[in-house]
DNA sequence: CCTCTTATGTTCGCAATCTAACAAAGCCCC
DNA sequence: GGGGCTTTGTTAGATTGCGAACATAAGAGG
């Protein structure tokens, strides 16, 4: 656990990672659009006059793989609406130890759960490029402070994010490295297009706080139970509902939460 | 890790263990009043009338310890402003084993968090008897959807309870039992009316999902180096310095976050 | 096709923590 | 002031994950 690991992943890695991720582009380029907007969960859910007078403010961005979209103590001053893109929550220990925190992708926004904090609290990078809609946070705070369905779909956006990180909380310290990673993969599968993920173990290591031969081992496992298959920063799912069974309660509760608030929005 | 230890705290040592702790009763029975509802600093810090609005909602109420305020997967009907009370968010595995998700105390409020979620993704448990105001939680989704400072302050307050639950999902991974100690004393200090804390030795490792002789150990080794004294539940701190010093940096990211809001706060 | 970088595989010993079982106090209440 | 429950102390062996060092192989680019 040294200072270097996450510095060698980021700076040197990240970039050269991105320009190879070309799955994730979108068949066609998408242009700010109103359409495109509704490729993110939370902005598609807002009523359409709300998200007509956010649309101006919206810029549609490319996310490649590594960009930090703010740093631990760093200012925030966007918020980003993930469409493509993945994006991880990381917790950089003094020490370099890492851990994720929460994972937001289509389903979710970078930024606003540190609303008015002007200073982060962690890191977000780039997990898998990738597109996402992005606005100044001022911008969406002016909205949320002029009431509406903004507000609520905020808080409740909050409420699925609390149960993620409290999973996180429990799962690691009371599940094994193999769990954690069959979880970890189904988090991303869910905010994926498809069932490939471009990512090397190291990376995965990273995120989950352990050392990269662990990594190996449990993938190793899964692979032989034929859960998964992988070579060089790509790893295929093949068994869904195994890895689920694998993974145990923390992914399930967590995945509970967020289809909750996901029905809870279409009733607006 | 079987079971039978939480329900066994739950329902067994808890209600005793509330008859037992008279200190933290306030000295003269407080009554429902204005002036009482600012000993939590939230509601002390909304803006008076928003404060007088909501006020012939709330009452006071006494919390004894091991009181569960609401459970895994139950109806969240109130919500709770701790005053002179210490409450535990706590997730308890199908297995058994616990987590502290976050603790809250008189800076805060338990059930917001969970806002509009009909169920609720953790238990909220008393871990220190005493008093705090409650509300149905359907006033105060009311009073948030009305607008004002109410929805903002709630807000900030969700940035630094996530604080606190980032810095557990990373303590948890990445601290020893001592350190995690020596955090867990802290967090309730914060929230206490005094240096001592009516605590056991098991269930600080219910708390921690650790087993009580790690507690043990560690406590014997604090206690050593004259950091805390301790008899049959019942901990007093020495000194506090030492022990932010031995906690290490997880403590004091989220204490600063805290330390922010407040700061925030009084500047609405 | 060859080279060089990066990703993955493997090993060994070590440290922290857990499981399990039991011993010794301390304190409440009769 | 003594019984009985609760809390704390102690030990031994097993397991998981860590640290470090190195071996192998896959693929990108010349």
């Amino acid at each position: 656990m040294n200072n270097t690991q996450l510095n060698a992943t980021d700076k040197t890695t990240a970039p050269r990672m991105a320009l190879k991720s070309k799955e994730f582009k979108l068949a066609s380029r998408p242009v700010v659009s109103y359409s495109g907007t509704l490729q993110n969960e939370l902005l598609a859910a807002l009523p359409r006059d709300v998200l007509e007078s956010l649309f101006e403010h919206l810029e549609l961005v490319t996310l490649p793989f590594g960009k930090e979209l703010f740093e631990f103590g760093g200012a925030m001053d966007y918020v980003h609406f993930p469409t493509t893109a993945i994006v991880s929550l990381l917790y950089v220990m003094e020490d370099g130890a890492t851990t994720e925190i929460a994972v937001v992708g289509h389903e979710g926004v970078v930024g606003v759960s540190l609303f008015e904090g002007e200073r982060a609290m962690c890191s977000a990078v780039v997990q898998a490029a990738g597109y996402g809609y992005r606005m100044k946070a001022q911008h969406l705070r002016d909205a949320f402070n002029q009431g509406g369905a903004l507000p609520a779909l905020l808080m409740r956006y909050n409420t699925a994010l609390f149960a993620q990180m409290a999973q996180n909380a429990v799962g690691g310290r009371h599940s094994s490295i193999e769990q954690k990673l069959c979880r970890w993969l189904l988090d991303r599968l869910d905010r994926s297009p498809s069932n490939e993920l471009k990512v090397t173990q190291e990376m995965i290591s990273i995120m989950l706080g352990v050392r990269r031969e662990s990594i190996t081992a449990a993938a190793g496992k899964l692979q032989d139970d034929g859960l998964i298959t992988y070579r060089r920063g790509n790893i295929t799912v093949l068994d869904r509902s195994g890895l689920e069974a694998y993974a145990g309660e923390c992914y399930k509760v967590a995945k509970t939460e967020y289809d909750r608030l996901l029905v809870d929005v279409a009733r607006c």
